[in-house]
DNA sequence: ATAGGGTTAG
């Protein structure tokens, strides 16, 4: 017997729409089948039904065909489903659940958990709706342990509504249902639903653990109020001593470092005794999302020392940090470490491996990785098309999009960036706004930000500087700083004084303690021979006491603070270097210079 | 005997 090997896209669509309608359907139809099966064979009614339901009809049939008397085979059996199943060979366990099903034998609850663990395990969605129904069939649907599995299953399928309709028709609930359907908004990317759902367990009388904890923190870096959760959740973690726990200090390392609270999440990282794989992995990938790519790097190596074996969550993160660092030496060292492993088969590795060497400026080495890699997803192509836009090769960037798509891909904003980037880069400007129309008609994509900043952009060292400055008023988000900035620099280009003094203005309004538009205002005066005014902008900055051209911004001395700040002191200039960047660091902070994140 | 957790790329 089948069950349910054929996983057609397409009847996975249709289920996913209708699945919980169409288990309870499954539910009554087999009990009018069961006594139509004993009295008269109405087979075709039951063919009739398989057919609609596109599954395999010896399972409906056999489903239909009642129970039968315990075997003596079934001990060995279970056990067998189990055993398999613990040693991960999930597929197997399946294979074995079939066979039981043949013979007629109707399975424990054990049994049942086991097998419904191994469909999610396999994200055998289309197998785990027919042991749905088998389940309602038997019986079983009140047991705690089955709707905790079947939460799971619809969970790690992205099918919350069902997870959620199982949940809360449970007639009572653990620490392990809470947490699963906790886990599952978490994973989906429903922070939000997490929290949520996490408020309402505390109202309850049962408690969360520690794998409660471990995914709310998760679904907390998805919030707005992302650093105040934490925390908050920080703190239940240390009165209930959960604080040595890998999986709970992981999430909240990540959390940490995704708000930019870098200094936090070492500290969190450094008094945790016990470090495993992942949580170094962890600490790596924090380090390199804020830009702290020698640490990284530094972690690394003694991960290896400490006999860690690195897996592809390290590589890609290692790799961002070379990009960063523009250290191919050390990339290519890398490069070579992972291929023995077969990593550069991981898409991700791929991808990091191509924006290295992109950002190293070997933008052909980039594109042999690109070439070698079998698995192309999305993010893969658009590395390549970032790769190229930024080392301006436009026309291969256009070449390449123009290729994805007819691969049948579909291109999301951060490939539309790109495209605009090598538009920007080559001076395409009626192509990038050929692009920009196809993305919105075309492609059913409503432009961003981001999408804006590159159009402004375009206009602007195009020359078309009114053009630019209408596209800000009328786009339907606040210009950033990062946009103003880029069209100040197209107003100096351009010798604009009216319209570049409004954007210094504006600039400085966003971000009061750069240096940066007081200069290109300076310029911009100065081009224009308007000597007067450079000098009364020169004495403004002196009154702000901005620091001389030339020496770190302050996103340059946060960076080297943090750098510095975990090394050790055997270097002789360490101590030297240190006491200077820690004068320099409270300056910046009574400057009222907060980190930015990464992806604003 | 059976169910739940953390990390990676553009």
């Amino acid at each position: 017997m089948v069950i349910g090997s054929a996983r057609t896209p397409r009847l996975v669509i249709s289920l996913k729409q209708r699945s919980f309608t169409f288990y309870y359907w499954v539910h009554s139809f087999n009990f009018a089948a069961h006594e139509l099966f004993d009295k008269s064979p109405q087979r075709d009614e039951i063919h009739r039904f398989s057919s609609f339901c596109d599954i395999n009809s010896s399972f409906q049939n056999s489903l239909c065909s009642g129970f039968v008397n315990y075997d003596n085979d079934q001990q060995g059996n279970e056990s067998t489903i189990s055993e398999l199943a613990k040693q991960g060979h999930f597929q197997e366990a399946l294979k074995s659940f079939h066979s039981l099903h043949d013979l007629g034998i109707k399975p424990t609850k054990f049994t049942f958990c086991t097998v419904l663990n191994s469909c999610s395990k396999l994200l055998d969605l289309c197998l785990g709706l027919q042991i749905h129904a088998r389940i309602i069939q038997i019986g079983y649907e009140d047991n705690l342990f089955i709707n905790s599995a079947l939460v799971g299953l619809y969970s790690k399928c992205d099918m919350m509504v069902d997870a959620r309709n199982v949940f809360y028709r449970m007639r009572n609930h653990d620490q392990v249902s809470w947490t699963s359907i906790i886990t599952g908004f978490a994973q989906n990317g429903h922070g939000k639903e997490a929290l949520v759902l996490f408020k309402e367990m505390l109202e309850t009388s049962i408690r969360p653990d520690c794998f409660t904890f471990t995914s709310v923190i998760s679904a907390c870096t998805q919030s707005e109020a992302a650093l105040e959760e934490a925390a908050l959740l920080h703190v239940h973690v240390i009165k209930l001593g959960f604080e040595q726990n890998s999986s709970v200090i992981s999430s909240l390392v990540d959390c940490y470092s995704k708000c930019g609270k870098i200094d936090r999440a070492i500290s969190v990282f450094n008094s945790t005794l016990e470090k495993d794989t992942i949580l170094v992995n962890t600490m790596i990938a924090g380090y390199s999302q804020n830009l702290l790519g020698e640490e990284a790097l530094r972690l690394f190596t003694k991960m290896r020392k400490d006999g860690l074996c690195p897996t592809d969550y390290t590589f890609g993160s290692v790799l961002n940090a070379c990009g960063s660092l523009t250290i191919l030496q050390q990339g290519r060292q890398i490069h070579s470490l992972l291929t023995k492993t077969g990593s550069d088969r991981n898409v991700f590795v791929a991808s990091s491996l191509i924006d290295m060497y992109s950002k190293c400026g070997t933008i052909d080495e980039a594109r042999k990785i690109f070439d070698q890699t079998i698995q192309r997803n999305n993010v893969l192509w658009t590395s390549m098309i970032t790769g190229y836009a930024q080392s301006g090769r436009g026309e291969d960037a256009l070449e390449l999009f123009e290729n994805l798509v007819r691969e049948g891909l579909k291109p999301d904003r951060i490939c539309f960036t790109a495209v605009l980037t090598a538009c920007n880069h080559g001076g395409f400007l009626d192509k990038g706004i050929e692009y920009l129309n196809k993305m919105k008609t075309y492609f059913g994509l409503v432009p961003e930000l981001d999408q804006f900043a590159c159009m402004v952009d375009l206009y602007g060292r195009n020359g078309h500087l009114r053009k630019a400055r209408e596209l800000m008023e009328e786009m339907p988000f606040e210009p950033n700083a990062v946009i103003w900035t880029s069209f100040l620099g197209s107003c100096r280009v351009h010798r604009e004084v009216e319209l570049g003094r409004e954007a210094a203005k504006q600039l400085l309004k966003l971000e009061p303690n750069s240096p940066a538009p007081y200069v290109t205002l300076a310029n911009i005066y100065a081009d224009a021979g308007m000597w007067e005014e450079v000098k009364e902008v020169r004495k403004m900055m002196k009154e702000k006491g901005m620091r001389k051209s030339g020496g770190w911004s302050w996103v340059e001395i946060e960076q080297k603070f943090h750098v510095f700040s975990v090394n050790d002191t055997s270097h002789p200039q360490m101590q030297e270097i240190y006491a200077e960047l820690y004068k320099l660091y409270f300056e910046m902070r009574e400057a009222g210079y907060t980190h930015k994140r990464k992806y604003v």
